[in-house]
DNA sequence: CAGACTAGTTTGTGATACAGACTAATTGGC
DNA sequence: GCCAATTAGTCTGTATCACAAACTAGTCTG
């Protein structure tokens, strides 16, 4: 029985990698806006996915304010397109005549 | 900002609804050993999709020992149908050149 | 009658998503 | 210079919840 990947699996997440993976690299007020998430809320993802792997963070500055930049590693892209498997695995679970 | 529905989106309970959408009825052993779940963890899931609406539960009895019997609703299917259009919305998050 | 099995349900627990308080530094008004 | 407000995040408290183990109710076997 595959098992979702439950890091992934949770929509703030999987929103957030989806768009890290289309983009390069994002910073802390892009996905902010993009995702309409609380600051905490997303802070606590990021700390999940860089801990999965997921992401890499860099912490810099921009001028003299703190600039935080997200972005997808390998292994985060490998571990999506794995999940949209196996989810398509569960989708073609009900459909035969 | 669409919002996957929680009662679908946990794993064991979109293979339940993906199994029971298919398959008219089923009861708790049949989806026990189907699913691999626990039994409490079933009955627990089961609840749940009850209290959605998304499945009928009907207590009967097979001569005589308890057997239940679990069906898919209307309500079941429409949910499980637009669950999968809003991850079809997250899927198309990423991809343009 | 005692022990084992069947079909579930209830309970306890550890994990966790989320938001609101907090920290640290910067900028603007007076 | 100093007080307030803003920015960029992090930390903490809480309420929810998935899961399994213990329990219940009733049946069957020896």
């Amino acid at each position: 029985m595959p098992e979702l990947d439950r890091v992934i699996h949770e929509p703030a997440r999987l929103r957030i990698l989806m768009v890290l993976s289309g983009v390069d690299e994002a910073d802390f007020n892009f996905l902010l806006s993009t995702l309409g998430l609380s600051r905490g809320n997303l802070s606590a993802h990021m700390d999940k996915l860089e801990q999965a792997g997921y992401v890499a963070i860099e912490k810099g500055f921009n001028g003299k304010i703190p600039h935080t930049v997200y972005r997808c590693t390998m292994a985060g892209r490998e571990a999506l397109a794995e999940y949209w498997r196996q989810l398509d695995a569960i989708r073609g679970l009900s459909a035969q005549p």
